[in-house]
Order: structure tokens, then C-alpha cells, then sequence
DNA sequence: CTCGACTATTCAGTGTTACTATGTACTGGT
DNA sequence: ACCAGTACATAGTAACACTGAATAGTCGAG
């Protein structure tokens, strides 16, 4: 995709992953396909990494190591009371931007 | 307004204030407050004007200097045919990511 | 007539974010 | 031994919105 994309993510990729959390613990590399797979075409592997970090950072979610069979060992990442919190601020910022354009795409004004 | 809708109006307030000049000409004073009173309270003036700039040096607009009985001469921006095509590109993209977010935020997974 | 309020634009410096490109490390098949 | 696939990390870059301040014009109050 193009770069319109790219910046209309900030801020929503980690809405996204937050979200993609909430269903069930996961791990980067997992996330990454996922995206893939559902149009994300390009979005970079390091990006989701950097990304997984800050939230760990910030407290977000909680993080387990589990072995895997076919490489290094996984981080499952998995969201946490705080990270709930923020997810659900999250949706009523997004609500909040999604009814303004709604009502400018349709309204004109 | 938070920290997160900064981040989301990233690539998106473009779009916003495209969408608004696809209705009418404005200026920048003019646009800031429409914005404000939209709910985007706290989006500061030098960031529609710093905006302003950028889309027109990027040719998505024209530009006429008008007298104003209250101030300084105004500028007054027009979308013009470029910029109507990079608003439907922008509207596409949109499109894409809400589609996206809210399947996300309906069928969890 | 000077001061503040409102109108109107500009700009240098900052922080946050996603991307690019690369590197590391482990496993299994040939 | 080599390569593909799995899995994570990171230094450097570009783009964008914000902060804070400056500039400039008009008008009414004191």
C-alpha cells in the first residue's frame, strides 16, 4: 500500500494489535502473518516488534516465553487489566473520529 | 483531547480538512474553528496551517490571497482536480481501515 | 491615543510513530 | 554444509501533529 496507509496506522496499529490481544494471547511473529493475511500487505515485521515492546513497556500486557519447536523461543503477549482499559479509550477515540468523517464524507459542509 | 487522538489524526487530518475544502473554499482561521467547534478541541492553529502549506505545495490545492476588513489578508484555499483525486484515494484508503477495525472489533479474532 | 481583544498567518523546535534495512538465532530438510 | 522457514531485535530515517512564540491588521474601551 501506499504511504497514506502507512500514516493513517499511527496511532491505529497499536489499536489493532491491542484489539487482536484481546481475543487471545499471541506472539510477534504470529501477529505479523495475521496482518498479513488481512490485507496488511506490507506492514514490516520490525515495526510489529518496536511496536509489541512499547506496549510491554507501558504496561499494557503481560508477557510469557514459551519454547517453540521450530525456532527461537516465542514472547506471548497477552493483554492485562490495564491494557483493557486503554484498549476500550481506544474504541471511543476511534468512534469519535469515524462519526466526524462519516458525517464530512456524507454531509459535504 | 488525548494523546491518542493525535496520534490517529495522523494522515487523517489531511483527509479532514480535503473533505472540508471539496465542500467550499476556506482559510485557515476559518477551518481551525470549524474544527473546534466539530469537537477537535484542542487541535492548535499552527498545525491547520502548517497542513495548508504542505497541500499546497504538494499541488492538491489553489490558493487566493483575499483582503479581510477584520485582519490580515486571507488565504483562501480550493481543491482542484489533483486534489479531488488524492480525497477519493484518501477515502479509499479509509474505507479500508474501518472495514478493517470493525470487524476487528466486532468478531474479536 | 494606547491598550487589549479579535482576526489571520508563520515558523523553529519537539515527540511520537511506522518504515527500512540489517543482524541474530534456532530447527529441519536436502 | 547449506538453505528455507521460524522468531525476535534494533539503529537510523521520514512524516506528521503539537508547543510556543512572533508578526500584522482592525476595532472599541479607557
Amino acid at each position: 500500500m501506499g504511504k497514506q496507509v502507512t500514516e493513517m496506522l499511527k496511532g491505529t496499529l497499536e489499536g489493532i494489535i491491542l484489539a487482536i490481544l484481546s481475543g487471545r494471547p499471541a506472539y510477534g511473529y504470529e501477529i505479523t502473518a495475521w496482518l498479513r493475511e488481512r490485507g496488511f500487505s506490507d506492514i514490516a515485521e520490525g515495526t510489529v516488534y518496536a511496536l509489541l515492546i512499547r506496549i510491554e513497556h507501558r504496561g499494557l500486557v503481560d508477557v510469557q516465553k514459551i519454547p517453540s519447536e521450530k525456532g527461537p523461543p516465542r514472547k506471548v503477549y497477552s493483554l492485562n487489566a490495564q491494557g483493557r482499559k486503554y484498549l476500550e479509550e481506544f474504541w471511543r477515540t476511534w468512534s469519535f473520529l469515524t462519526e466526524r468523517l462519516e458525517q464530512l464524507r456524507e454531509g459535504g459542509t
